[in-house]
DNA sequence: GCTGCTGTTGGCGG
DNA sequence: CCCGCCAACAGCAG
């Protein structure tokens, strides 16, 4: 899944090779995507013709800055991934609308097939929005009001870019976005755009693995050198995450549609029943927390 | 054929 | 009001 770390990867690998490109035309398929953007008829409108100047994150979404008045907003959800290709429409009767005329894994690798939306640019190469499970949004909005985007103004901050004492001030009064303690179950408080952006399942059970906190702890109950070894394990795992370009255990992939590398060195995320890492003793775990599949060392990972 | 999984929002009920 | 649960969205795996 795509979380802070493989958008930041996916906008860093693609800023490469689109900048300064112009979008010569865009197709798309499913309207629901593209409903924030007018339909796909008003985004080619707006976005034909016109450079692509600058290419950013913010939380999971990407913000790609054209010329002119609009910026286009992605936000690709649980299985969609922009690519970086040439495909051509499958003359043959199948699911598959658009093959890559690219050998290698945009061609043979089942995660890049689902081509649901594509920007043509002036030099021969093509944007590819691979979303199997089509919960992806293409959005359009007036450059002035990126920020302002229902979207967007409700996030919490980046974790890489907050110190210590904002952290800290996320969880404590007086905060700007609190009027009392925060409270809550750790897992769920991480995986909270509105309380701190960027971590989803497979980090939340990454960062709490390394912090040593078990999932269900009550974010109530840290002290002040619990919430700095979380911080801490934060920004390692996250860092470290970005370094290995990502995590391909499910439908992520690179622009390039090669796999990222961070499922090779992962401690908790879908590892049930195996060993953990910290040779402990413990096993890894899961549980139910929020709805959501919480992968948890039995032995290092304590309740708080 | 049914259940589970996945990010995010939003609604419901205790 | 707060908390936790669940549906919705879509498709595939088991």
């Amino acid at each position: 899944m795509p979380e802070l770390p493989e958008v930041q990867t996916i906008v860093n690998e693609l800023k490469k090779k689109v900048i300064g490109k112009r979008i010569t035309d865009v197709w798309g398929d499913w309207p629901k995507t593209f409903r924030q953007a007018g339909g796909v008829k008003n985004l080619k409108k707006e976005v034909k013709n016109k450079k692509i100047v600058g290419m950013r994150r913010r939380a999971k979404y990407i913000i790609m800055d054209i010329e002119g008045p609009k910026t286009i907003v992605i936000h690709q959800k649980i299985s969609g991934h922009l690519l970086y290709g040439k495909w051509k429409p499958n003359r043959e009767k199948s699911k598959q609308k658009w093959v890559s005329a690219i050998p290698g894994p945009l061609k043979n690798d089942s995660r890049n097939y689902y081509i649901r939306a594509i920007f043509f640019l002036n030099n021969g190469y093509q944007v590819g929005f691979s979303d199997l499970r089509r919960f992806g949004k293409i959005i359009l909005v007036e450059d002035g009001n990126v920020e302002k985007l229902k979207e967007i103004k409700e996030l919490g901050p980046e974790p890489l870019e907050i110190s210590f004492k904002e952290f800290k001030g996320l969880f404590n009064p007086p905060s700007p976005r609190l009027r009392r303690a925060k409270k809550g179950r750790i897992k769920q408080v991480l995986m909270d755009p509105a309380f701190i952006v960027g971590i989803g399942n497979i980090y939340s059970d990454e960062i709490l693995w390394d912090a040593g906190y078990h999932p269900l702890s009550r974010v109530e109950n840290l002290k002040d050198k619990d919430l700095k070894k979380l911080f801490a394990s934060i920004k390692k795992i996250l860092n470290k995450a970005i370094k290995y370009k990502g995590d391909s255990i499910d439908d992520y992939r690179l622009p390039s549609g090669e796999k990222g590398k961070y499922q090779d060195v992962q401690y908790a995320y879908q590892q049930t029943g195996k060993k953990c890492k910290k040779k402990d003793g413990g096993i890894i775990n899961r549980i139910k927390v929020g709805g959501r599949s919480a992968h948890f060392c039995s032995k290092h990972q304590k309740l708080k």
